[in-house]
DNA sequence: TTCGGGGCTTGATCGATATCAAAGCGCGAC
DNA sequence: GTCGCGCTTTGATATCGATCAAGCCCCGAA
């Protein structure tokens, strides 16, 4: 439908997370460079919350590693985590709902480009490159979000673990030397919960399940191993909706 | 955050609903005059398809009147309908996740402009308004996604059918003479369940409930009354949020 | 070293909602 | 008119996941 370039990468985006070394890349959009030139660089830590707005102008945000996640929250302690935002990806504050608590927030460390929309909105106009990486960026953004959408109004709980399993494996996973994925898991069970739409008390019973069935493991705190990925695609209907927009089906290498 | 320009107009839509006499359309960005005499006008009745793509072109749609849905599907029989566009508002073939059986398709009967998106992408880099125009619609889509998405995961039966029929109220509703709003329900019980991630028995009793408290009335077949606005919008914690996102809390006249 | 707190796990119980089933209703075909 | 079909409603029952509660692990402070 759509002509994605999918270009193999390395290490385009600065990464300033741990074992560069071992990573390759894979975004079908890379940030246009010239963006660098233009936006603030922000470093993030873990939890930490980038505003919506500064002095009246609205924010942009262009994730360069690590990762984003947008939460909203409603009266009665009610929050869903709405986005994550991997590299590649373009978060506007108008992407978020008016009147209902949303935070934009940093998943583990890493760094964003910032921009205030008028000037990202004038680059994009004058340069057309830029404008494709946003409109791109965009459009794969909302087709992840209707998948997300789906998975948390439609699938149970096991399906949704490993959904969620999966895209973060695909993602930001390294190939383990046993064949299988390796990655950082960078949110705590209250988030992932939030994120799936589950108590964190039942997503922990679920992961501990599949730990005992042998899909998962833990080679330690805040990281995952999937031996048998396509063991855990298996347990969820949205695997090859997942592998065709996380580099078409190919794990990074 | 973000300045709208709200703008009360009278069927700048061409709309071909019925009671257009009756109407006064807020959006907060009208369709630009110029995208008109550029893209294909698509009649569309109740249930009919549109396509994704045409000739191996990705295909653009603009909402000029009624509705269209994007519903994704999953094996066995899981389907979710993901976003509900209303006049105004964008769709993009790339916004559909790829192999999860995406269909766009009309609720009820409109119109829509069409157009291939190498088209009216060139048409948004050579016209700042058009530019504008795709951008908001884009922004503001992304917005009502989270709280769908939000309501989807986290609201209870009850609360996702009052947002549910707040959002159509508030969006397509017209001003009854008892002081509440008169709206069209274009979609079946089947459709709104998709959508709210429901079961399409659970709906209706939850309906039924709804009607027995007097807060829901149908004065005829696929259309709602709702004569208390404050009350139902009190059965929902998205109340403000939505209101924030339809004609900044003013219901239509 | 002990203490305390937060995050995680696990078990027991309860309740909301899915599922199954049957009946009502509107409407078009004939 | 009658029939038949699809959509809707309603009731009875089953089940999955939320809730409540306790204990564990890890880590930092004293």
């Amino acid at each position: 439908m759509v002509a994605t370039t999918s270009l193999k990468e390395r290490e385009v985006f600065g990464n300033t997370n741990a074992r560069p070394s071992e990573r390759t890349i894979d975004v079908s959009q890379s940030i246009p460079g010239k963006l660098a030139t233009h936006g603030a660089v922000v470093r993030t830590r873990r939890g930490q919350s980038l505003s919506l707005a500064l002095d009246g102008a609205e924010m942009v945000y262009v994730v360069r590693s690590g990762a984003l996640m947008l939460r909203v929250a409603f009266p009665d302690e009610m929050r869903q985590v709405v986005a994550l935002l991997y590299p590649g990806e373009v978060f506007r504050a108008a992407f978020a709902p008016p009147a209902a608590s949303a935070r934009l927030s940093s998943v583990g460390a890493g760094e964003a480009l910032r921009f205030r929309w008028p000037v990202f909105s004038d680059l994009a106009a004058t340069n057309p490159e830029i404008e494709r990486f946003y409109n791109d960026a965009v459009a794969r953004q909302t087709a992840r979000a209707a998948i997300h959408t789906a998975a948390v109004g439609r699938f149970d709980c096991r399906q949704r673990v490993a959904t969620f399993l999966l895209e973060l494996a695909l993602r930001t996973g390294v190939r383990a030397p046993c064949g299988g994925l390796d990655f950082e898991i960078p949110l705590n069970r209250t988030d992932i919960a939030d994120y799936l739409g589950l108590n964190a008390d039942t997503l922990s019973r679920t992961m501990s399940r599949l730990r005992a069935s042998g899909l998962l493991s833990h080679p330690e705190r805040n990281r995952g191993l999937v031996r048998d990925v396509a063991a855990l695609a298996a347990l969820t209907p949205a695997a090859r909706a997942l592998m065709g927009l996380n580099g078409g089906g190919q794990p990074p290498a």
